[in-house]
DNA sequence: GCTGCTTTTCACATTTTGGTAACATTATTC
DNA sequence: GAATAATGTTACCAAAATGTGAAAAGCAGC
């Protein structure tokens, strides 16, 4: 049975005695005191769940929060707010920023790892649903350099070069193929707003569009729908 | 904004009427008293997330909830107990059978709330990506991508082209298979209007039925009382 | 502040769409 | 089997949605 894999980001001396005792064990368990630290770790190590203090010595926990959501590898990953703060407001906001769960301490072991193996598992189920492939049509994707390439009739790859917000807007795409993406989906993943001005998308549309050459044809326009990237013929 | 439905088995009256004040007004929410009752519900309501109280009338909460589990309809539908058992063994128990959350009694309105809302956004944004085409006949009506495709005889996939207008009305009789729907229905549906130049409607129909081809056939008409689409003869 | 890039906005071209009228056809009623 | 009502179908065109070049606005590095 391979172990699931912990990050946890914590500070207090206490507390990480605790989960050290609690999680070494049965998990695969990082722990790191700081959001520098942990921010380091992450470029080799890709964890399964994310245990996250509120309070942290060099910033806050929503910030770190943010930062993994914005990351495309952790988007999906569970975190679990584990701190002593107990105000409502702050458990309501962590949900609403999509935290997966909130415990406040103290905690109980056994709880602990039941709700640590339950996001875990469901999480597991989830991420081979969304997986998103490295090919699609003549594109090969390279998510570690972000970029593009096409290859040709004979095997050749060709640089399709594009903007940083081309690269999101295609891998939006690409993580949701055969779904019709509204604007306001697509703002959102892409940009992180909900409302805009409303022909920015269609003019990114365009310009992607473009610079695939004949494979920006999979990229179809369902009107009074949004866009959506699909292999099927039209 | 659509409201989330949500079933709530409960058969304590305090609870009972701490829930209906608190939930009713931002969820579609349905109250039973006993598990017969919820299994009665079921056949005609499809909530978006189950509550659950471990001890009923009529049986236990884990019972029930592998009932859940069996139906495909709802085997990942999230289920949060709520319950006045604090033992932390039931809890766990709980966990490792595939519970989403185990809140105990007495709970916060609020927190209840957040955690209801977060799972259910998570669990709308998953079962997109478990979603299936539905079928019809030879249609394949895939709500996710807003676009419906006929099956030929050699079991080829080819686009039924529609119009945004066509798509919400097919979409709109594949919701009632086999009712007949009044033009007034149709016009409250489609277009969230209930008073229409009568004609509209028909002509709507008679492209769906020209783009669909032969299969649209099987859309009805019924004299003096509005559309069908359904597969039986009469 | 300049340079070279990306992003956004604007303006106009093009395409798609959907409501209506008018007429044809079919169903219902007596 | 008319007369009448209901439904089917076509053509039309205005309004809405989308595509896209070019100008303007941001923005990082110097």
């Amino acid at each position: 049975m391979k172990k699931y894999k912990i990050l946890a980001v914590e500070d207090e001396p206490t507390t990480q005695a605790l989960l050290q005792r609690c999680l070494a064990f049965s998990y695969d368990l990082v722990l790191v005191p700081s959001l520098e630290r942990a921010k380091e770790i992450l470029n080799h190590f890709k964890p399964d769940l994310v245990l996250l203090d509120l309070y942290l010595p060099d910033g806050n926990g929503f910030d770190f929060f943010s930062f993994l959501k914005d990351r495309t590898q952790s988007s999906r990953t569970p975190v679990i707010f584990l701190t002593l703060e107990s105000d409502i407001k702050v458990k309501v906001k962590s949900f609403s920023a999509g935290a997966y769960d909130y415990i406040t301490k103290p905690f109980d072991n056994t709880e602990l790892m039941a709700r640590i193996d339950a996001h875990c598992a469901r999480s597991a189920e989830v991420s081979s649903a969304f997986y998103t492939p490295e090919i699609f049509a003549d594109l090969l994707f390279n998510r570690e350099s972000l970029q593009v390439h096409r290859i040709d009739g004979n095997g050749q790859k060709e640089l399709v070069s594009l903007s940083p917000t081309e690269f999101k807007l295609l891998q939006c795409f690409m993580s949701h193929i055969g779904k019709t993406l509204s604007r306001e989906q697509i703002a959102k993943e892409v940009w992180n707003k909900s409302h805009f001005q409303s022909r920015t998308i269609d003019r990114h549309i365009s310009s992607l569009r473009k610079k695939l050459g004949p494979t920006g044809a999979y990229l179809k326009t369902i009107s009074h729908g949004g866009y959506l990237l699909s292999l099927e013929e039209r």
